[in-house]
DNA sequence: CTGATCAGTTAGCAC
DNA sequence: GTGCTAACTGATCAG
């Protein structure tokens, strides 16, 4: 009788109705006349040998009770990591997206910076290009060849190997 | 004795030990002498008004348990609810992240491709550059250039489409 | 009171 | 058996 445990008479319908242990309703980790019974934390940080050992002496029904208890013990654990681990990656995908995010704008903003560049040199050529249709065409005879006419270029230097050729066709 | 309700001994120890109805322990809707005790989709989707009519003629211990398993009901609908909830916000989550990385891919293949760009746009402009040089600078000093540099002239038929225009960048 | 969320419990799956 | 997770529950908080 001097054990801790205590009886609760449940009600129950239909199937809503249910009774739960919580800890909201602590009852002090009592003694027996001489068993210290294990507490949640050193039942849970066991191994199934210690536990055996601690297990000799016991009533095949406390046996299966107090591994009941330990399996109970165990799954709290397991929740208490499960949602940490959903929480966890949630903020994981969450610092992706930002990452993605900052790199979507670094990239939007090379982009358009090259895009004005591009466009820059683009009428720095076209404006090249007229100056030497005019040079080239001036001594020779301007009405005839300039309108159909394609001049190519082809610089070939010494140590050029990256480029094939300047003026070269299209790759 | 005809009603449904069943009891329950639970023995608890600990804080471990614990008993809980489940849908898996489903026992059939049954019915009293004459009451059809409402179902639970019933009872959950009554307003109050319509709930209080039919809890007339109910013990107040009964009208206390019947709004206990009502909220109880509506607890199991909002714990649904943030279950379903947090499983979307992941999969919004997962959907941008799908996204940025689509876009990142985007512009980092548009910038690869201006690069390339820019870089023979770059080339052909200091080609020009030095094709101008050389006929401006020809009369003068045509020692330095014309060693490397070769100029073609290409003479195209009148119905010249596949390229742009002289000069211009590849496609 | 209603709805949402947290922590604990159970069931059930996978290894 | 161990670990994980969905569903459920009571407790608790905000509005």
């Amino acid at each position: 009788m001097s054990s801790v445990r205590f009886w609760s008479f449940v009600f129950m319908q239909g199937m809503t109705t249910t009774f739960k242990t919580s800890k909201a309703l602590k009852v002090k980790k009592e003694v027996g006349e001489n068993a210290p019974v294990l507490s949640d934390d050193e039942l849970v940080a066991m191994s199934v040998r210690e536990l055996n050992q601690h297990l000799r002496g016991l009533t095949k029904e406390d046996v299966v009770r107090l591994k009941q208890r330990r399996r109970t013990l165990k799954n709290r654990g397991y929740a208490a990591s499960c949602r940490i681990k959903r929480v966890t990656q949630k903020e994981e995908l969450e610092r992706q997206k930002t990452e993605l995010q900052q790199e979507v704008d670094k990239l939007a903003r090379e982009n358009a910076s090259m895009r004005l560049e591009l466009d820059a040199l683009r009428a720095k050529y076209e404006a090249l290009q007229c100056f030497a249709r005019t040079v080239t065409r001036g001594p020779l005879s301007p009405g005839k060849v300039a309108p159909t006419s394609v001049i190519t270029i082809v610089k070939s230097a010494s140590q050029n190997n990256s480029s094939p050729s300047a003026f070269s066709a299209p790759s």
